[in-house]
DNA sequence: TCGTTATATGAAAATTTTATCATATATAAA
DNA sequence: TTTATATATGATAAAATTTTCATATAACGA
């Protein structure tokens, strides 16, 4: 079983979960809506948001027949800390080759 | 290609790469003591370290025939707020069902 | 130099995760 | 009360990651 930190990590660690919290960061949306904008699968991205609803990483509330979906406050604190580091370490992590598939710098 | 940031939580959404950096966050180690303390088969360890160490999340230097690895003080911090962070959350985590296997609560 | 210790590399097998498909449920409007 | 819209669920297919295996390299001491 993996630890509580490796789950919590897993839920950001997939490109689509992420760019979900990247729309959430700017404003609550329903799960049409992210759809539209993120042109994700219907019932993919419907998986990706009860994931991250299970972990407490984003909060939902109902509107008619729509669900809102809107992100937890201190996860976005830690998101944007985040997000900044990264800039700095960005081209290596581009090219460990050991997660993803390796950036080769090609156009 | 993934995102930056995805890789970034990728390099910690690992179990054996987060135990790596756990030990590491104690005290420096080499690859022979992480081994014997984490009992990961030395191939696969060296897989991870070399992972860490792409990301620049980990640092290393040479003593005689010895790697001697550290963490990288940035890190260190981020690892340390996500570590406080998660305790709220951990029971959400580990019943998420998305990631890894589920916790079923049994003993 | 030769053997031994310490660690790394590359490829494949094993396992997990992600994406898709078929279908279900829930709410609102007609 | 039927139909349409919005979203969820469970099972499997597809893809990616992790683990292992065989082998390589590098440094030290005899």
């Amino acid at each position: 079983m993996k630890n509580s930190t490796s789950l919590f990590f897993d839920a950001f660690a997939n490109k689509n979960r992420f760019d979900i919290l990247t729309e959430l960061r700017k404003k609550e949306l329903c799960a049409g809506e992210l759809q539209k904008t993120l042109g994700i699968e219907q019932t993919h991205l419907s998986h990706d948001l009860s994931c991250l609803l299970n972990c407490k990483i984003i909060n939902v509330r109902r509107d008619g027949r729509k669900r809102i979906y809107s992100i937890n406050h201190e996860i976005k604190e830690i998101v944007s800390m985040i997000m900044t580091h990264v800039k700095t370490y960005e081209a290596y992590l581009k090219k460990c080759g050991v997660l993803g598939e390796e950036d080769n710098g090609r156009i």
